[in-house]
DNA sequence: AGCAGATTTGAACAAGTTGACAAGATACCT
DNA sequence: AGGTATCTTGTCAACTTGTTCAAATCTGCT
């Protein structure tokens, strides 16, 4: 009891110093998987585990403990790796969000260099929809979309802060791009366009099974290139050609 | 150990003839609210409290007791009246869907007579989305928008099942007026039609304030009518104009 | 009034949860 | 080779979880 708030503050200040030891830290990383014993291999090992975690039982519904035993090591090791159970959430996200946002970012830049306005509409909702959609498909990464479908509907308060700190600042730089595209609109049907777009990926990336039932197995959320194509089309007109009554 | 199960049949057992027994239930809706000890009344007391408590914290995230303190009423109470968490979690649905799916059809029934192509399109999206952001702007219901949008994203509602129980059969219903409005499309196209304004609406009745704080306050989803202009118009267009390259 | 069944209550249970720790093992540097 | 910091391990205690129980209380009917 009396010692429960000095024990954490000693582990996580353990924590800290064993995160901030850049120089012991980048030497073991050109070693990764190389030998049993090393702290970011297993760390790598306890990620993976827990994005399938998480993206299957949600936060709450994912266990420390089964992660451990997915990742086939003792549960103290994820204490000792990222502190506490949400150390372990935040610490997925901070390793896959660059992917996503910097694919985005080139994306955008490609779309800015694009003079006809049609095509540069079309180029900006690739550079949104096509990284997460890839994503999706990937085997590896296909759990991180769907712990990202999850954040969106979640009032809870860190996790709302994970996607406002990785994810808003490329949002506004889209929808920017998306106001210079469309000078003619207003700025509402601009973020309402943003939003829909926003609803289509995630949606999409969460299913679960439901669109292929749906659809009786014709249209499948696995299939990248025709799933990219058919939402693309219909963002594409969506932006270009809606007229609000 | 061994009375586990012959005790959760008695238990089942009574509720079931509990629910059976119409006379003595419709005798007491009248005075609903009334005394203090009255079924009905404390069975809607805590379908409200889970209602919200299953909105913020998910399913697992949510706590019985937790409930139970919201509803005022002790934790036993909770298993007296719906059996289990899971139960309590169905039985939401079995209150709130029929509002949903009854206003969709009756949306369709109106669409089915209008003459012109465009706007039989424009009546289906309206037929799909007003019924559910009238409920999320509605303060009672907001909660039962945001369970609604964890269901989809959550791998563990197939196994409950609800959400194909409830919903499936107004889908098709849906998809199959979108092939008779635009008979020149491919059944792919209006699939991926479909899911696309499901995933909109989704994403906009499920939001905890990214839309606001992303638009600078300038869209807003408690606003039903501007909100619904909004979308409709962008999924009218992309059913209509959108071609698949 | 009195009975029968429905409802409520507080307490308890078993299973499973997180986070903690001390002791052991390993790798690296001087 | 020895010291030091990093990493691993098995085990533990404190706490929550969903669910159940037996007893108390109320309601409507005969």
């Amino acid at each position: 009891m009396i010692s429960q708030g000095r024990h954490r503050r000693a582990l996580r200040d353990r924590w800290n110093v064993a995160k901030s030891e850049k120089n012991a830290e980048d030497r073991k990383v050109v070693m990764i998987e190389a030998t049993q014993r090393n702290g970011a291999a297993t760390r790598m090992r306890i990620l993976m585990a827990a994005e399938g975690e998480f993206a299957d039982h949600g936060f709450d519904g994912a266990t420390v403990r089964q992660i451990a035993l997915r990742a086939d090591i003792p549960v103290a090791l994820v204490n000792y790796h990222f502190g506490n159970k949400e150390g372990l959430y935040r610490a997925i996200f901070e390793m896959r969000a660059p992917m996503i946002v910097d694919q985005r970012i080139a994306g955008l830049r490609l779309a800015e260099m694009e003079p006809d306005p049609e095509r540069k509409v079309e180029m900006i909702v690739k550079a949104v929809l096509v990284p997460n959609l890839h994503m999706r498909s990937t085997e590896k990464n296909s759990s991180y979309a769907r712990i990202l479908a999850r954040e969106v509907s979640d009032p809870k308060s860190h996790h709302r802060k994970v996607v406002a700190e990785f994810f808003d600042p490329i949002a506004y730089k889209v929808i920017e791009a998306l106001q210079r595209a469309m000078p003619d609109r207003t700025v509402e049907e601009i973020n309402w366009g943003y939003q829909a777009m926003l609803g289509v990926m995630v949606y999409t990336m969460a299913d679960t099974g439901r669109i292929s039932r749906l659809s009786g197995g014709l249209c499948d959320p696995e299939d990248e290139m025709t799933t990219s194509r058919h939402l693309v089309a219909l963002m594409k007109a969506a932006l270009l050609y809606s007229r609000v009554s």
